[in-house]
DNA sequence: CTCCCGGGTAACTGGTTGGTTACTTTGCGC
DNA sequence: GCGCAAAGTAACCAACCAGTTACCCGGGAG
């Protein structure tokens, strides 16, 4: 093993100096493998970006796939963390869902380079997160707040009943996600920009609306 | 320019000859692309796959680029051709919209390459699909009859009103894609296979829900 | 039969790339 | 203020890869 592993003494934490560059690497990592994918991203571009050098990516991370892997456990981290701050259980059961669906579109929508790592990861058909020991047991707080929406909103009555929350999970990342991720070929074929603010916020109001109008009883 | 163009006579056709391996090859670059996508992906392999020569690869389209954007053009031709064969004109409006639905699900589940191709040319941001020729040409025999069916449901009064047929058309294509081209990594999350053909009908099931419930009036 | 050329092969090239090694600088404990 | 490990630098390397060049083969026209 190199001398990632630091040896001085049991688990030494970081100086302040090593911990600095080593979250510079990672922003700078999460930029290059968001805009050119793994295959496509250059370690020395990673490392020049951070103003850092090679020696200290290999020395801090070992290889370019565990740098992708921590790359990518952080952005789940991040947006893991984000969801956590959802307050919705005090709100009625339709202002409740509407604020999960706008909070998760608004939140693909400012990060796309979230949006690329996953659609790169599942080109590599989820090898790196698999090996992952982090995200596996990171369950999503989202995906448990609309559980809890579902359940409050069927007993009032509001909502449908004999919802699957796993498949209205993937349909609320969806519409998000499947809009962000394919917008470039999306506004080439509609000859229309779909990134503007006001497309934004249409896509928005559509998104609410499919979600609400199908959780109608 | 090389000996790609044929020189011979004015327009002489392919030999059947040649005009097979250039099948070859984009069938064998089809797999290499939408496997390893457009970085990943290695020449030599693609014309090893096809049982041809790197020569002729570059004799028939000049560059890997090139190469992935008649890949891309096949791609879409593909399924606009499977979408003209759709005829839904003749039936009752939900009808109609389930088959959509069903359809756009059922082809993309059935054609994973076709995801992955489309998620690696938004990572270029369409800059091969905007240089080709046809495809923005290409409009969508889906979205036409989306628009038709969608008008016939209101009229008839069983549709709700002002429904854009634009974001139907991103929607009902995000839930079949996005949980075809997140397969690996939301199993790998929720720890359940997604690929059974049992969870493909719940899949395709509540994609109908999803469409047909919000589109009540 | 033989000339000729489209279709095909294989070896080569020069720039790139992930990863390594030998060496220098910085800063903290004593 | 010094010793030494951690942090950083730069040059290097072997494998790789897109694209090219020099050459070969088979079959149809004359």
């Amino acid at each position: 093993m190199p001398d990632g592993a630091r040896s001085s003494r049991a688990d030494a934490p970081l100086s302040a100096r090593a911990e600095a560059t080593r979250q510079r690497l990672l922003d700078a990592a999460l930029v290059e493998f968001s805009e050119k994918g793994l295959a496509g991203a250059r370690v020395d571009e990673i490392a020049a970006r951070a103003g850092a050098n090679k020696r200290m990516l290999y020395a801090h991370f070992g290889s370019k796939e565990a740098l992708w892997l921590a790359v990518l456990e952080a952005a789940y981290a991040a947006k893991r963390a984000e969801e956590r701050d959802l307050a919705v259980d005090a709100l009625p059961p339709e202002q409740a869902m509407q604020r999960l669906v706008r909070f998760n579109f608004r939140y693909t929508a400012a990060h796309p380079e979230f949006v690329a790592l996953l659609n790169q990861e599942n080109l590599h058909r989820a090898t790196h997160l698999k090996r992952s020991g982090q995200v596996p047991a990171m369950y999503s707080p989202m995906l448990e707040a609309l559980q809890a929406v579902l359940a409050r909103g069927e007993a009032a009555g509001v909502f449908r009943r004999g919802v699957d929350a796993m498949q209205l999970y993937i349909s609320i990342l969806a519409v998000g996600h499947f809009y962000v991720s394919n917008m470039h070929t999306l506004s080439t074929i509609f000859g229309a920009g779909l990134d503007s603010e006001a497309a934004l916020a249409v896509r928005e109001a559509h998104a609410v609306d499919v979600v609400l109008g199908y959780l109608r009883p």
